[in-house]
DNA sequence: TCGTCTGGAGAACGTACGTTCTCTAGACGC
DNA sequence: GCGTCTAGAGAACGTACGTTCTCCAGACGA
């Protein structure tokens, strides 16, 4: 039952501090979406702090199954690498998408909550290595990954701010381009 | 008079919001730093909103002469297209980096304040318009540089996450190829 | 010199919000 | 049946902060 509860105050506090922002949402307007009682919000998460943490881990989970459900739906190396820009195609139309949390929460809280900043750290660098694994699965040399992990990046950054979700597609554009001349290069170097 | 007052305040709180965040930076601190009255605040920014539009002006102002005197030191039209990373290297360098104070404002008042978000879009509007102006000028197709502006967006937030200025070199060997590619294909196909 | 006006310093006000406390009602073991 | 414990609802508390007000000192024109 506490862990039910517990799941619903992380869903309702993730789905306002994403379409609001942090500060702009009080521990009442958590407890009304998650219809709970603060005491019952304060038991699970000492602290505001602790609750943003709690939904980064929660949102990185939800990250990580998106790209890699995507990603395994495919065989071949090549197409695997691109299928991260199409996840994030889809996800650009989704009617609330307003960028990557956690680079709006980096933005916000960054430099005032070092456990905030790390929760991101980790997280891009999480997704650094899952990429740098699908490159090299892929045949494609060491540098390509952070080239394409920065791609992916702009696309989020561009498609929330823009409002529209063409980013994706330019992203990918690019991508299939450098992963082609990566690998072009990694057949032609190791003769 | 009262316009050296007005810099020294958006100074002031230029410095301290890049460096906390809006929401972690009081009046009081701005009146602090910049050594004037609160009533001499209020008398130029009716509003806390107001001051942070000026400050993203003065911010915006501060991006282009930085990123077009960087590129106006340079003849070659290609190279103009790659000065853009070389003077995001030298950012990402500098001690008080902590990303782009744009997308930081982004993240953290876009939904709350929608004159942020336009200040946000228009400044964002206005750098992928030059990159597109340089990279015609370059004799590229129009498809490459939403590609570039995609790539300097991504290294903003990467190296800013990080806490390193490695993703400035990795954008900018993405650009090269990139920018080799599309010129290759463009002299290719105006036969 | 005097009235007026400007601007500074800082107190004050109202509100929002993170956090805690109070009170109550039910559940559960003896 | 009775003490104890938990949990809920919501009040309450303290603080931070955006904004305004008060008071006063100096400048400047008549």
């Amino acid at each position: 039952m506490t862990e039910e509860a517990r799941s619903r105050i992380v869903d309702a506090a993730d789905a306002l501090f994403y379409a609001r922002g942090f500060g702009q949402v009080g521990m009442d307007a958590v407890r009304d979406a998650a219809g709970v009682s603060l005491k019952a919000i304060y038991k699970q998460f000492p602290s505001k702090e602790d609750l943003i943490i709690a939904v980064l881990e929660k949102r990185h989970g939800m990250w990580t199954s998106g790209v890699e459900g995507r990603v395994n739906a495919i065989a071949d190396p090549v197409e695997r690498l691109i299928a991260v820009y199409d996840f994030l195609a889809d996800w650009f139309c989704e009617a609330d998408f307003r960028g990557c949390g956690f680079i709006n929460a980096f933005g916000e809280l960054g430099a005032a909550s070092p456990r905030v900043a790390e929760a991101v750290r980790v997280h891009k660098a999480g997704f650094q290595a899952y990429v740098a694994r699908l490159a090299e699965e892929a045949g494609a040399p060491a540098s390509l990954a952070p080239q394409l992990a920065i791609l992916a990046e702009g696309a989020q950054v561009t498609a929330a701010i823009a409002g529209t979700s063409e980013a994706a597609a330019q992203a990918r554009a690019a991508a299939e381009y450098l992963i082609a001349g990566a690998l072009a290069a990694a057949r032609g170097l190791p003769a």
